[in-house]
DNA sequence: AGCACATTGTTAATAAATTAACATCGCAAA
DNA sequence: TTTGCGATGTTAATTTATTAACAATGTGCT
């Protein structure tokens, strides 16, 4: 899975938005777009994807509810995996290193305690040195 | 800044390329897009960006050396702020979490050290709850 | 000087994305 | 029933992206 992404701007700025809400109707995406165009054009989008076979739905009721079909865990590993390669020479040691520089005011000392714990977890499945 | 990106695909494509690279000569670019269509479409497409403002170029030799006008360390932290904001409900915890779970096989435990020394720093900084 | 080569500059045709108008359908209230 | 509302379905116009042909420039070699 290199990157044939293909999906055109609008496409993906639905895709994450889909991705942050789970699941959402047409009308939903459309208030969580900060530069929406008509919600015409948002049905129309989201049918795009439909087609491509990015989104599919159920019918909720009366109105459609849209989500992904590349789980979130999947999607998320994968974008992840785009940045390292991108910016951090595909070191997730330095994205990491990155991640919690950028973060210092945004993480509390549990989820430190959490993350320390979870470094030293890792270090004794791997065989000293 | 929320993201007025307005890239194209093929635009972004190639920014990524000029993140990864530092900066190229529009045939290293196109030597990098394993989907690449011509020469001469790729400098038309590089010619764009100059415009946007996002690439600027020296004059190296002959040749056009493009590089990207927002420096790299800005470029990473945005996108990965992006996909936090995304995929891990804008906390930075889960998505440290998901980089280590992801890459446990590409880190050594010498890397493994490092960070557990620079959470424990962190800890320090902050008051201790 | 004159030619080959590598590069940049200009312009335009084609394809895709984006937008949205208009039509339709089904339920629910009057 | 019929009217209105909230939703979906269809189609098309417009804008933008993508592609690439062709021209020009400039260097270095013979």
């Amino acid at each position: 899975m290199t990157n044939a992404d293909q999906l055109s701007r609008r496409e993906r700025q639905i895709m994450d938005i889909l991705y942050r809400l789970g699941r959402a109707s047409a009308k939903e995406v459309m208030e969580h777009m900060d530069d929406a165009p008509s919600y015409s054009s948002v049905r129309t989008l989201i049918g795009k994807l439909v087609e491509k076979g990015h989104v599919d739905h159920t019918e909720l009721g009366l109105k459609y509810v849209y989500f992904p079909l590349v789980n979130h865990d999947q999607a998320s590993r994968s974008a992840l995996g785009n940045v390292v390669k991108t910016f951090f020479e595909d070191s997730p040691y330095l994205a990491v290193n990155s991640l919690l520089d950028m973060s210092i005011h945004d993480l509390s000392t549990d989820e430190l305690d959490e993350l320390e714990k979870m470094i030293q977890a890792r270090k004794n499945i791997k065989p000293k040195k």
